[in-house]
DNA sequence: AAAGAATGTTACAATTATGATACAATTTCG
DNA sequence: CGAAATTGTATCATAATTGTAACATTCTTT
């Protein structure tokens, strides 16, 4: 399992992600300043490291060096208009930011991806009789394959990574098909429909009534 | 066989390293640190080392001197922006270096080339029922010749090397052409066409839609 | 229970992606 | 130099996908 370091001073900002990647499997540490977080780092090995620029005492940067001597990768945490500190901190050597605020989805996708970058990443993810692997974006599913779209890939991935979880149709648009979102087209239903038939998730996936859908992690 | 030493502190990484070249035909040996790094280089010769530079107790460089005064090639790892240390390590008699996270592939590629210019590359890759003579760039397929042509032979590689994962249309430009890929362009269709058809792997490198191309290992 | 809104279903058309073929430009090699 | 091989563009054919529309069903609210 994956341990995440997470500096952030913003305690209610660090105990939603630590919630957040907990859920999603990973196991999570927290300090909220920069000395405590390079204490933690002494301690102890991170497979990633989460940090907000702008700490008390040691900043971001110093922390970057401090995790980079240790190979560890490291993923920034920024406020919405410091791009400066984007550049700056990319330059640096930190593997992505994500800008405050940000979607759920958006963070785990993002250290899927770093992890991935790593050889960390888990190649597969298993949800029920279900076996998604990710790298050959493939599935599944009690010895049968099932033919995905592309769309529809994402769509499943989606699900995956934010079950138990009412998601609005906006957020889904803005996710699989990256634009923005005119509330009067029924793509997403009828994705959704294809994703759930062809994957057997009748179930599974179920419509919020004016919301949008939420996936059922047990079966 | 090839055998090679790998000495990097980070287990999962280390561990990845070990059997991915494993399954590419190499021994492996695994050290965590440097100190057990040099104790198997004295128990025992290699063919290549990998050092990753910053390790407890004996770092790479002093690795690095030991191993070529047994006229031991040395590959460093070298962490993400740690640039100077690159061109430090290429200087002190480094043969080559690869900057982590790095693709499995272009691992594989450096250390054959390291082999090579050092005489002791390996001769075959084995997929399936087709050998893949690397020095000789040829292919054999139950007994048969197969006559590739120079970028159907490092398109075969770059697939070989990484089975079962979906392969962007624009990462197998970059590896195979080495340009910067212009979304518009057929060759990359067109190549893999040629190399299906030629070796025969109408099953088993396979088109995903809106994506590029998957090989997949199991005839 | 009825009205209205939201979701499920089906069919189809538009779009886009891949496969196949032909051919011109370029390179290689005798 | 000339022949052969390689490589990439262009074109057409085929296949997969995506999204709209129309209609059916279900759900919520009153």
């Amino acid at each position: 399992m994956n341990k995440i370091l997470i500096v952030e001073d913003e305690e209610a900002i660090a105990n939603l992600i630590r919630i957040n990647l907990n859920k999603a499997g990973y196991q999570c540490e927290v300090a909220y300043d920069g000395m405590a977080g390079a204490d933690k780092l002494a301690e102890s090995r991170y497979d990633l490291c989460l940090f907000d620029i702008m700490l008390p005492q040691v900043d971001g940067y110093e922390l970057l060096d401090y995790a980079k001597s240790m190979d560890t990768p490291v993923i920034f945490l920024t406020a919405k208009g410091e791009t400066n500190d984007k550049v700056k901190g990319l330059r640096a050597g930190a593997d992505d930011y994500i800008t405050k605020p940000f979607e759920l989805a958006e963070l785990l996708a993002r250290v899927e991806n770093v992890l991935r970058r790593y050889h960390k990443a888990q190649q597969e993810l298993r949800v029920g009789s279900m076996t998604i692997h990710i790298g050959a974006r493939s599935v599944h599913k009690d010895g049968e394959k099932i033919d995905l779209t592309y769309k529809e890939f994402d769509l499943l991935l989606l699900f995956v990574r934010n079950p138990n979880r009412a998601l609005h149709r906006e957020m889904i648009y803005e996710h699989v098909w990256g634009g923005t979102y005119m509330g009067d087209s029924r793509t997403v239903d009828l994705h959704v429909q294809r994703l759930r038939h062809k994957a057997g998730l009748e179930k599974q996936i179920q419509a919020v009534y004016k919301v949008g859908y939420c996936f059922h992690e047990e079966e």
